[in-house]
DNA sequence: TCTGCATTGCTATTGCCAATAGCATTTCTT
DNA sequence: AAGAAATGCTATTGGCAATAGCAATGCAGA
């Protein structure tokens, strides 16, 4: 059975991007949490108060898609809103949302672990340059 | 702003992989097409007569949810059905189905050329071998 | 200062794709 | 012949992205 598809480097990324993310959230889901949730968690650690817009112009998820994403991380209480003037609201991480992020930091961290172990060693240096470059340049796709 | 996620190989994995999708969708649109139709398109081409379970079984897309992309390639001729036994039915390429093909696979092509080209050159040799180490390791997920 | 423009968060809807459960028919195995 | 597996299908669900549009708020230039 010949598999043309396995040749090229656009489809193997997808299907890598695929498995792993699939992956990922069959561990994260154990803690009640999808890859989603955890991206948002992180980035308000890392930048408590941002704004949800701000948040998704980092993550690359529009407003709209944004409001059921902070929806559900508010409704378990993992993240609070303060206002920040009339209109935008900064995100915060509950104590609760802290607890939680830790144990889905695990989660993380062993996951990206693995992947970096997955590939051979004089590889492994060049993961992410590849990984960023492919990223760049289809995000700068002309028309 | 900080950006704790970029420098994490499974997320700028899933990002690159998301924006390279997208990129080629819209350039698949013009020709009336998706990527899950071409990635079909070239494994019948490849493997006339092939079932489209065993199709499934390569593109790791479960049978239910074949049906709707087999149908849709059907309802526009591009592909068409042969009885093999009772059951199953092998899918050939329709001639409009190879015409297109050819206009589809100029568009692959000129993608993974740009793939390619996106990535250093000193790093390009180590592309394929590092996709596929990250694919069959999220495949291979113990649990 | 006021007027027009941009921003923020939201609703509502649509489309694509994967996952699950279940069904009828056919084939294979023993 | 009988039980198990395979094939194609229906129906439904969930996750996620995209689009259009809206009300309220904030901002900048005349």
């Amino acid at each position: 059975m010949l598999d043309p598809l396995s040749s090229l480097p656009g489809y193997v990324l997808s299907r890598a991007a695929a498995a792993s993310l699939a992956e990922l959230n069959k561990r994260l889901g154990k803690i009640g949490l999808r890859h989603s949730d955890v991206s948002l968690l992180i980035l308000v650690k890392a930048n408590p108060g941002l704004t949800q817009s701000d948040a998704g112009k980092l993550l690359d998820i529009q407003r709209a898609n944004m409001v059921p994403l902070v929806s559900r991380l508010l409704d378990q209480s993992l993240i609070s809103k303060e206002p920040v003037d009339g209109r935008s609201q900064g995100l915060l991480l509950t104590a609760k949302g802290k607890k939680l992020l830790r144990a889905a930091q695990a989660v993380i961290d062993d996951h990206e672990v693995r992947l970096q172990q997955s590939i051979p060693e004089h590889l492994r240096p060049h993961l992410l340059p590849i990984l960023h470059a492919l990223w760049d340049s289809s995000r700068t796709g002309s028309d």
